[in-house]
DNA sequence: GAGTGGTCTAGACCACCAG
DNA sequence: TGGTGGTCTAGACCACTCC
């Protein structure tokens, strides 16, 4: 270990543990800190990266719940024996490119439809959209591919009513995030609420998927949520998932 | 909102944030909070209740990701409209018989077994075990009913050297949890690495369940680890869930 | 401009672990 | 006994929202 750890006045963009964890996640891969290898005490650290105590802690905590590092209380601080390859976590809402892009491989879309339409009655529901209030959404369906193979088929819902204006996803890409186009209207998605059904697939999905007979697969029905848009959800989803190809974990802490 | 909200010196079990939240949970369930209600700033919210604005803002951040509060940087914090109730989250690690209890119903077991044995190879290596470092486990199973109807089966496996003694967990009585059996014996799970995956059951396990021909299930693999093991899981467990009964549930953040 | 949540700091006290 | 992580406090400054 040697000085130059600091790490405060770079992109002010993120928060400034995660910056620091970023940090520590670095010097960790890059050999600075080996496995098994004993941090400084929390002040010491804290001092040389130039940020506070609570500062450090919380990018320490991060490390620790994503398993790469470990404390033990009166002792001290330590890298982990196997640092564990992240997988695709479920406690995290990421886009399904960026998810594909994390698991080493390309994304790609395919069979891509946007219309214009009224919602069936669970998804009102869920959407908490009636007639009166205007129950018009944007409908949005794909497959997604990684390195060239379908891995998961979208059903995306967005109510007109909370876009700036109703066409403002008319001309989505095919590979566009719908995260980043809500994003750009002011809509960033910050939270969804998900239910997990497995699930015997239709002949036209499991074409889709290209599965073959008798094979379950797994749907996510998402509710999700901007920072600012109060009680009303933004978006709903359903994303049924080819589970041979691709592994949903979460991380359970108790 | 009235005075007598302080909540400190109580037990001085839970973290002072954890209390502070039940505190404000409990407000809410007994309508002294309203939905849509305007909670008090959080700098006064803070001085009712007696603790510093970080301690409270843990408590708050608990609730908003429970979706039962709702942030908004510049006007306030509020009681959201249609506070959900709490599902089966998989964010958190419980116990089987505290997840069935928190649905309200009433948790008992059925077919349980007891024995010692070497795990089947997949077993074996996510527990990291080998014929050198002494393969022997206690394998448990057992079908979870909620209200009488069965709603999962467990099979779980802990290696004997992680134990104080090879027979310590050979009286699991029918309504005990082996999480408190382990927490007993200095092992206190504290985290987990699920993959969740669907799955067509054998016509024992649809037995088992009472489940319907061509129904798929959820299995939950689950690698425990314990806060002071080092490396090492301490148990390992495969629970196949009737997801007619039981759902599961998550809430992700971005 | 007044009030709010969002972030970060500095420092205190404690429980735990090792010598 | 000395060092470590675990917790909590008090207070600062900022960005945002609304009047």
């Amino acid at each position: 270990m040697s000085q130059g750890w600091s790490v405060k006045g770079d992109e002010e963009q993120q928060l400034l543990g995660e910056r620091i964890a970023e940090r520590l996640r670095g010097l960790i891969a890059q050999g600075v800190l080996l496995p098994g290898e004993k941090l400084p005490s929390e002040p010491e650290l804290a001092a040389r990266l130039g940020v506070s105590r609570p500062t450090l802690r919380s990018a320490v905590s991060e490390l620790v719940a994503d398993l790469v590092l470990e404390r033990r209380r009166g002792v001290g601080t330590f890298v982990r024996q196997a640092a564990p390859l992240l997988q695709t976590g479920l406690e995290r809402l990421v886009g399904t490119g960026d998810t594909i892009r994390q698991l080493g491989m390309k994304p790609g879309v395919a069979d891509l439809s946007v219309e214009h339409r009224r919602p069936p009655e669970h998804v009102a529901a869920r959407l908490g959209l009636t007639a009166a209030t205007g129950a018009e959404c944007v409908r949005i369906q794909r497959v997604r591919t990684a390195d060239g193979r379908p891995v998961m088929s979208c059903d995306e819902w967005i109510p007109e009513r909370v876009l700036p204006d109703p066409t403002h996803l008319d001309d989505l890409g095919e590979h566009e995030s719908v995260y980043e186009r809500l994003a750009e209207a002011g809509l960033a998605v910050r939270l969804a609420s998900t239910s997990i059904v497995p699930c015997l697939p239709d002949t036209d999905l499991r074409r889709k998927l290209e599965l073959p007979p008798q094979t379950p697969i797994l749907v996510l029905r998402q509710l999700h949520f901007a920072s600012n848009s109060a009680d009303h959800p933004v978006l709903y989803s359903e994303n049924s998932y080819n589970s041979e190809r691709i592994e949903l974990t979460a991380v359970r802490r108790g």
